[in-house]
DNA sequence: TTTGGATTGAAACAAGCGTTTGAAACATAA
DNA sequence: TTATGTTTCAAACGCTTGTTTCAATCCAAA
């Protein structure tokens, strides 16, 4: 493979993790992509082999990407509390899904595919969402106490991701309820602080306690 | 109109409605529909003018269902406290929106839309969500006290609502991480319980706080 | 410079889409 | 029964889709 092809496999990557986050894969075409990468309507046959396979590589790319770039512990030292530790997922958690124009199109594409399964919805799960998760009700229980009733840990971890996803799920239309109120790259400090507010002081109220 | 074109209508407006939720706009196809629906291919042209048409009818329809059924004081006496109140949203949108079969399409398609806007977000912002977070923001207030910072206010409002709604968004990936843990109508008592557990706690936390 | 595989490009392909057509079937009132 | 407007139906329309074709072009090795 010459430099040149590498280039064009490159750029219709690039280009298509953003047509894909923009329009979602039923609506994407093909024309769409190659249109704005400056390709043969070929190409994309030619590199990726069809429309799926190159939406699934999309998926990993920027998968990849983003969690290069804000990996879990992010910013996160050595034997850091585990309020530390929640902090830094959450922070972390709302870079990587819409903190960053570069990185824009992992936190649409994998909440276009929670709502709208394709195929490629369980290599997300097993390659992301479950260590995810996991990495949380660690946190979680840790917070609460080992010996915390794990229905509990289970459910508060769950109360906790939903506040960071609502500002990716809910973002069109929080947007257009008070436009003047926009949830950008730049408002993630203050709501990572809004967040961790109202869990720890709901967490430290259920600490040491059983659930119902 | 006959009775019969008025039987047809419904008939078609029910299943655009299960069909629509189950794939969303873009892939649902009128042969679907009226293929499910057994009538004739024209007949959603004819009642409703275009698929666009029939898709914003299929909005109002499940809205409209959802909300007779579970308003937003759902099982609420006269003089209830603010906590009940609470209470009575979180489980009247958790019925609403996947509570039952009947109305299984209202959330989905809500959550389609959000997700993936068409033109008919803007009718869903001001025909329902606008109002239904202003009655949280209210209640959240009166539990936080009348002269809680505003911001304080807003931010515990999508936290709460946040975790509601991880519980739709969320649904098919929790379901694929944890077959054995469905979330389902039968659940809806148990989230509701963990959710208001979670919350109260929180909010009492910060009852009468500021927020920095 | 010549050769041969890799890559690109314009054009065409079959299939499926939303929509339209016009005749047939139906229902209702004179 | 006849006349009139409504509703259904099979078929076709024009268009877009993902994909394929095959000649033109590129580029490194011989």
């Amino acid at each position: 493979m010459s430099i040149e092809s590498a280039e064009t496999r490159l750029r219709l990557l690039e280009t298509a993790t953003q047509v894909f986050a923009e329009h979602g894969y039923a609506t994407t075409t093909i024309r769409m992509i190659c249109g704005r990468a400056k390709v043969n309507v070929a190409a994309v046959n030619y590199h990726f082999g069809s429309k799926e396979h190159l939406y699934r590589e999309v998926l990993r790319y920027a998968r990849q990407r983003a969690y290069e770039k804000y990996p879990l512990t992010y910013g996160l030292e050595e034997g850091a509390t585990p309020e530390q530790r929640l902090r830094a997922f959450v922070h972390s958690f709302l870079l990587r899904n819409f903190g960053d124009v570069r990185n824009l199109g992992f936190g649409t594409l994998t909440m276009r595919e929670m709502v709208e399964p394709t195929s490629a919805l369980d290599m997300i799960v097993d390659e992301g969402i479950r260590s995810l998760f996991e990495h949380l009700v660690a946190i979680v229980r840790a917070i609460l106490g080992e010996d915390a009733d794990e229905e509990l840990v289970q459910a508060c971890s769950r109360s906790t991701i939903g506040q960071c996803t609502f500002y990716l799920f809910s973002r069109t239309v929080m947007n257009r309820m008070a436009p003047e109120q926009q949830f950008g790259a730049e408002d993630v400090e203050r709501i990572t602080d809004q967040i961790m507010l109202f869990t720890l002081h709901a967490l430290r109220g259920l600490s040491g306690k059983k659930t119902d």
